[in-house]
Formats: structure tokens, sequence, C-alpha cells
RNA sequence: GGCGGAGUAGCUCAGUCGGUUAGAGCAGCGGAAUCAUAAUCCGCGUGUCGGGGGUUCAAGUCCCUCCUCCGCUACCA
């Protein structure tokens, strides 16, 4: 039995995330935490709301509320949804948590003592109307290249052109739309990344089994240009883990916090310490998770996310870790994802473009979705989501290929046998062939799990709801039982055991329909199965069963126009 | 502009170290079956593997070049 560490990438706290976020993460790790628990690991998978910065504040304020009392009540909304999808985090923790808290001022002093922090002092506009600093972005004026009078700070949206928000003619506040900006200077923490460029240089090149993806982006941002560049760590703002050395103050630092970016990776060891302190255990009982001195050794930790997210777990936060001298577990590996696009362009949050996970959840169950995103993950290169391909493939696949399967089978034994695993006859040359089928498509699905290959590993558990229908066909007990009731039973009995079995396998991907199979075959046993043979004839003759409502409900050419439609984002 | 990813059947995608007639699922066509959510099963693919050069006995697979799409990033190699 292993010990494997699973945690997804954070997702921002300021609204609803759309369908691309979570297959980019939370979704293809949820999968692999489910598949690793149900072979028997010992699995502490984690995720939480990133919940500081700018974005956060302004959300707040256009809500009309305290920042703190937002973020506490978006958290309540996405704990929900996550709820809602079936992700079976051990712990869905904030990283506005004391923990976080904490451990950032911790690593921030460890930091600092082994050298690897500097002071910088650079200017920024100051908005007295807003009262606050305003980072690039929210500072608008007139681009000095092309005129355009929208220009934010840090780039022309006209003439993409890089700016210094300085440059700006007429800079105003994008926020309040103040004018009486003031340049002011500032003093910031940056992290010496550089300083460690060689250090990672060498770590990535050891991961020759990270996706492509992954190492290529992370190779990008070490030799592009001039390397690995500083990074600020620093914020001028109220919101977020406040700058300190350990537990002791910062001098010159008052009033900052540490940037977003800084604090949401060391969340996902402070999330270790909320899920101990939540389940009422002590520190050793996360420490054992994330500190090699202390029991971590044999930990596997595997990291999921989007493109995006690379640089900062590939560089800053081993920058962090690494650098504190402490022994923190690294990660191990690195699954990292393409973008999911919407029906020929991208999602959109301002357009209101593509589904969100509140209104996938409105319009169908959570296993429609799992199954869908999980079978279509953007591996390889950008995937996209479109309708008609959406609705053939969960009719194709759940409706017809795996709950008629159920349906035919456990319709078929009430029918000629009542509602109870029927005896006799025995297995002979065709049941052998199944079993002999399923034991390789069954190891070949494991490897594909074990190395989170998402996509191939769906079409390899597709081909095994398929090897049931075939199985069925050929055996016909519909025929049989005219002639050899004996040998009918037998049949059914398989088919039987065959719902028991695709119960076990498929649910890391359709949790709820799984447990819905199980039930319905009156079965507490979901242990992953050794020899397919055996798995085959677990359920005594004699035991009593029901037949389910149907487990998947086709979707109507209606109802894809409908949501075609009312996704399409116009306003 | 630079970097990265991608361009393979109508659609969504596989193709490992270059090696037998380039594959899967869906859609389409033909057939079987009738237990089942008109659900299943079997059979059927003549695709300039984005274009053009090159290396090789042999290239979707390597090299050069051009085109298109996506993402990241920037005037600096």
């Amino acid at each position: 039995m292993a010990r494997i560490l699973i945690t997804s990438a954070l997702p921002y706290i300021n609204g609803i995330k759309h369908l691309g976020t979570l297959i980019g993460s939370q979704l293809p790790a949820d999968l692999y935490a489910r598949y690793m628990r149900g072979r028997g690991n010992e699995v502490l998978f984690l995720c939480a709301t990133d919940e500081h910065g700018t974005p956060a504040e302004l959300a707040a304020a256009k809500a009309g509320k305290p920042v703190a009392e937002y973020c506490a009540e978006m958290h309540g909304i996405q704990t929900q949804l996550v709820q809602g999808f079936g992700l079976s985090f051990d712990h869905y923790g904030r990283s506005s948590s004391p923990q976080n808290h904490r451990l950032t001022q911790h690593f921030a002093g460890k930091l600092e003592e082994a050298g690897l922090i500097r002071e910088v002092s650079e200017q920024q506009f100051y908005s007295p109307t807003d009262d606050r600093y305003l980072p690039d972005r929210y500072v608008e004026g007139t681009c000095p290249n092309c005129g355009y009078d929208k220009a934010r700070g840090d780039q022309c949206e006209n003439c993409t052109k890089q700016l210094d928000p300085a440059d700006l003619i007429d800079p105003r506040s994008a926020i309040s739309g103040a004018t009486d900006l003031e340049l002011r200077d500032s003093k910031h923490l940056y992290l010496r990344q550089s300083a460690m460029k060689d250090d990672l240089d060498a770590w990535i090149d050891t991961k020759t089994d990270w996706p492509i993806l992954t190492t290529s982006i992370a190779r990008k941002w070490l030799h592009d240009g001039d390397g690995l560049q500083d990074r600020g760590i620093t914020r001028d703002l109220s919101w977020g883990v406040p700058v300190k050395k350990g537990d002791a103050p910062w001098p010159g630092m008052e009033g900052k916090v540490f940037y977003v970016w800084f604090d949401a990776p060391i969340e996902y060891i402070a999330c270790a310490a909320e899920w101990a302190e939540a389940q009422g255990l002590g520190d050793d009982a996360w420490e054992r998770w994330w500190r090699t001195d202390k029991g971590a050794d044999d930990v596997r930790y595997v990291q999921f996310m989007g493109k995006d997210n690379v640089p900062f777990h590939t560089l800053g936060f081993p920058v962090t870790i690494l650098g504190s001298g402490e022994p923190w577990k690294l990660v191990d590996h690195l699954k990292s994802f393409n973008y999911l696009n919407y029906e020929g362009g991208q999602f959109s949050t301002s357009q209101g473009r593509g589904v969100f996970m509140d209104q996938a959840l409105e319009i169908l169950p959570a296993d429609y979705w799992r199954w869908w995103l999980l079978s279509h993950a953007p591996e390889s290169s950008d995937s996209e989501f479109n309708w008609e391909n959406f609705q053939a493939s969960v009719n194709k696949d759940l409706a017809d290929v795996l709950g008629n399967f159920v349906s035919r089978i456990t319709k078929f034994c009430r029918s000629r046998f009542g509602e109870a695993v029927p005896e006799g006859g025995t297995p002979g040359e065709q049941e052998a062939a199944l079993a002999a089928e399923l034991e390789t498509r069954l190891r070949a699905y494991e490897g594909l799990m074990e190395a989170m290959e998402v996509r191939k590993a769906a079409a390899e558990l597709r081909a095994i709801w398929v090897a049931g229908n075939e199985y069925l066909q050929s055996a016909a007990p519909w025929s049989t039982f005219k002639t050899d009731p004996e040998q009918a039973a037998m049949q059914v009995r398989t088919g039987l055991n065959l719902i028991r079995l695709y119960a076990v396998l498929s649910a890391p991907f359709i949790p709820s329909a799984s447990a819905r199979m199980l039930d319905a075959m009156g079965c507490e046993d979901a242990g992953w199965p050794d020899e397919v043979a055996d798995a085959l004839a677990a359920l005594p003759t004699g035991h009593a069963f029901t037949v389910p409502d149907v487990l998947f409900a086709k979707i109507s050419d209606e109802d894809r126009e409908s949501w075609q439609d009312r996704f399409a984002g116009t306003r």
C-alpha cells in the first residue's frame, strides 16, 4: 500500500468556475484520487480556494461586502459545487486560513535567513480616492504609442504594446475613474529565484516522465531571455497574509501583504494542517504527509493543474520549498492540461459564454459532465466542447452502452428468474473468453490510470463495457432460455456480476452511477477485482437485487438546442 | 517578433526506438438479433497523415522551409 498526496490547483475565489477550469485540474485529480483509493492506497487529496489579491477585493466591493465576508460566502458556494461534482477532497481549505498565514510567514522568514530575499524600492500609483495602491492593470489612460484612451497600465489592448503605468497619458484609476493619482515610492520583497536557477534546471532534467507540456513550460521560463527572473512577493494591499519574518515583524514592510502567488501554493501544505485540525488530529498527522523527516519519505506527491499554472509550480513554489532549507516534500509528478475551448472559441466569464459549474449541475447530473470531460480531457492539445459531440458521446457511451446493459440484464433476469441471482449451469468457453478479454483490458486500464492517461483510460473502460454487450449478444440467454434454462441462468448470473464489476471499475469516472449500480446489486463489497474470473462469480446464487431506474436518460435534440442557445453568451 | 503546443477519415482523437496493406470511437451504409433506455452485436474506410524540399533500403514518424490555428511572452539574446 502506497501513500499518495494529491493536490489540485486552487480555484480563485471571485466567482464560479467554468467547465474548462474543472477539467484542467480538479476533475482529473479526483479521478486519480478515487482510483488510488479504490486500489487500497492511502490517499490525502487536497484543494482549497485561493482568496487573496486585488481581484477578490474588487469583487467584494462590487458585491458591497467586506472582503472577508465575501470570500467566506464564495467559499461556501464553491464547496457546494465541489460536492455537487463529487470531487472527493479530503479537505477543501482556504488560503486565508490561520494555518496558511503562519506557514507563509514561516517560509518567508526561512527564505530571508537563507539570503533568498532582497528588498527593492519601486514607484507605484496610489489613488487617494480608492484609498489603495493600484496594480499596473488597474491603472488606465491614453496609450503614448497609439493614442487609444482605454489602455491598461500593463499593456495597451489596442496596439498590444507593453506599458509602464507611468507612461500613460492622463492616468486614472480603473476602479473609480479617479484622476488624482500619485506616484509613490514603495519598498517590496523579491524572491531571488535567479539564485536557484541551476538547481531548478537540474531538477527539471530529472523529470523525464513528466508531460512535455510541463517540462517545456518550465524550461522556457528558465532559459528564455536573461533566464529566470526574481519575483516580487509582496503587495500594498490589506487583504492577504501580513508580511512577517516568521512571527516577528518585518521592519519597513508594515501594512503590506504577501503576493497571492507566494501564499497560494503554501496553502497546499496549510490545507493539510487544516485537514488535521478538522479531523481532530495533531500536527504529526499532517506532517507525515509533508515533512520528509517526519514520515513523508515514502509519500508520492502528484499535482494537477492547467498549463497557466505550471510556472508557479515548477519554479516559484520549488524555490520556496528548497530555499527554506527545511525537509519539505517536493512534487514528484506534475500532470498538466491544455485548455478546453467552447464551441469554436474560448469560455468567457465576462461574456457569459460557455457552461459554468452551477449551470452544468442545473441541467444534468454530475456523472454526465464527468464522463464527457474526462473522456475528452485536453491532454495533448487544446480540445473543444461542443453540444453535438457532448450529446452524441453521452447518449452512446453512458445511456446505450453502459446504462442499457444494466437495464437489459436486470430486466431479463426479473422476468425469467425473478429478482435474485439465479442458480444452475456451469460457466464454459464463452465465459472463459470473456474473462480473458476483461483480464487483459483491466490490466491495461490499471496501467493507464496509474500513468494518468485520462483519455485512454476512459476509452479502455468503455471497451470493458462493450465487452459485456458482446458477451450477452453472443451468449443470447433469451434464446438459451427456451432450450436450456440452466445455461441461461448461468449466463444471466455472469451478466449480473458484470454489473457489479463495472460499478467498481467505473467509480472513479462516474461515482454516483456506480453507487446506484452497487446499490441495485445489493452489494456492499466494492473491492477492486483481483482476478476477473473470480469477480464474475462474486455474487452468491439466491442473492437479491433490484432493477434500478434508468441510469442515464438520453439528451434529446430539443434539450441540446435550448442549451446551445442558452449558453451562447450574448449578454 | 520570440518560445511552446497543434495541424492524421465528415466529427473528436490514437499513432511508442522511422519498418509489414495508417488506426479507434462517433456519424454513414449493409446485415443479425429482439433481453433492453428503437437500446445491442457483426461487416464495410481510395484519408494528397497542412504545402514543398531533403536524409534513408524505408518517414505521419528525422532535418530544412513555408502556411494555418491556439497559448504564453516581449522589443531582449
